[in-house]
DNA sequence: ACAAATTTTTAGATTTGCCTAAAATTTAAT
DNA sequence: ATTAAATTTTAGGCAAATCTAAAAATTTGT
């Protein structure tokens, strides 16, 4: 079949570029601009248009000279396979090899090229087929499905409502850090109970603490909705 | 430290090469043939040619032209390194994914690859220090050192004599799915009976049970040895 | 609408890793 | 000791993936 034919011959930077486009255009329905893959992966506009070239030859992505990139069926498909084992190696790195939500990615981003189907499946069983990754993102089954998570950002919801903390937006090393020395972490309680007119900053009570956390903060935590507390 | 500079610069096929080197310059002492390396890798002597002027330019072989090609220290050390992480994947493999012994082999020779002093230390540990891998091959510790065990090839064992079986010279699938097939596995314990004058083929007990195995196959059988039953 | 700014693509070069074909060197044979 | 055979290296080329600089197309601002 096509698809699995494909799928053991793309090579690294192929697989990176997938996924990027796959990010950058909500699951690879829109467009997605050049300068937008190359901001995101360090490179050269000119390179992603090379590249964006060859993934075309390869009925990965739909692409018009100016009119940016999107995925195709099978581009989509083959990124929500990466995806898969991206989150996959961050669970069995977390649950397995005691490494701390911060550390995971570095090392996930190569894992996940390592071209193996009964590895793969025999890992999700492992793991128990866990159904999110240690930063809330969900985990794409064998067939690329899976549910996005209802939940909203904790910037967004009013006074005196709140639920549990499900993910973060921004999963980068620091911000992670960052909320691990003011003990936050996903499974946490929280409530908004006031919000400064000044700064947007909000006073919030997390597992029965009160603390305050700037907007920036709030705008980067997920919690899954459950009005009114 | 240059050694860490080096070892985390080098690309796959780098690594591939020192790797091979290693394994047909016994420890990398003995000097190695181009020719072999090709044959071995299924590449060109050309292209051999090629890269261990590029391996010679990082210090990692000692190389004349036409004298062959043996690795220096830090390439001895970083052969080792990538053998660890081969050998503790192949178990990984097999105590935790359920792999079959003739199946881990390709899939180690990408996880291999991976780059992350962690994460193949915490693996070591989950899988509590290993000493051997499935197919009886010593792995490496942390600082490159092993013991080679004390075994010998089951062909070259004296009548009425035997011991545990504790390796396999041959680790290739048709050869390990035969073992399979024959019930013969590491940890049986092995006497030879009888050998053929005619072939050379050997009547054997092995845990019990008597059969009758060629000669190929006890040259590719280790057993520790253990003198007189 | 048209010039200016921005985005995107092309052209040409570089590095890695491989190839084929031909030349150089070493080894084996008479 | 020559010649023949095998091994190894060089020379020249190619594809992937990147870069810089320049040209082309699109978008924006007045
Ligand atoms: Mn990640
Ligand atoms: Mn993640
Ligand atoms: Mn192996
Ligand atoms: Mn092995």
């Amino acid at each position: 079949m096509y698809f699995c034919v494909n799928k053991y011959l793309m090579t690294r930077s192929e697989e990176n570029y997938i996924k990027t486009i796959f990010h950058l255009g909500r699951k690879g329905t829109q467009e997605v601009a050049t300068n937008a893959i190359a901001e995101l992966m360090e490179t050269k506009p000119s390179s992603v248009t090379d590249m964006i070239k060859r993934l075309s030859e390869k009925d990965l992505v739909n692409y018009k000279r100016y009119q940016g990139v999107s995925l195709t069926a099978l581009g989509n498909k083959t990124a929500l396979g990466i995806i898969r084992k991206h989150r996959l190696w961050e669970v069995f790195l977390v649950e397995k090899l005691d490494f701390s939500w911060d550390e995971v990615h570095e090392v996930a981003e190569q894992l996940e090229h390592i071209k193996s189907d009964k590895l793969i499946d025999s890992l999700d069983r492992l793991l128990a087929f866990p159904k999110f990754d240690p930063h809330g993102d969900p985990i794409p089954d064998k067939n690329g499905g899976f549910k996005e998570r209802d939940r909203e950002l904790l910037s967004e919801v009013a006074i005196n409502t709140g639920g549990v903390c499900v993910g973060v937006k921004d999963s980068s090393a620091t911000f992670l850090k960052f909320l691990d020395k003011n003990g936050i972490a996903l499974g946490n309680q929280i409530k908004v109970m006031e919000i400064e007119e000044f700064d947007g900053s909000l006073n919030i009570e997390i597992d029965g603490r009160k603390m305050q956390i700037s907007h920036v903060i709030a705008s980067n935590l997920y919690i899954k909705a459950k009005d009114e507390i």
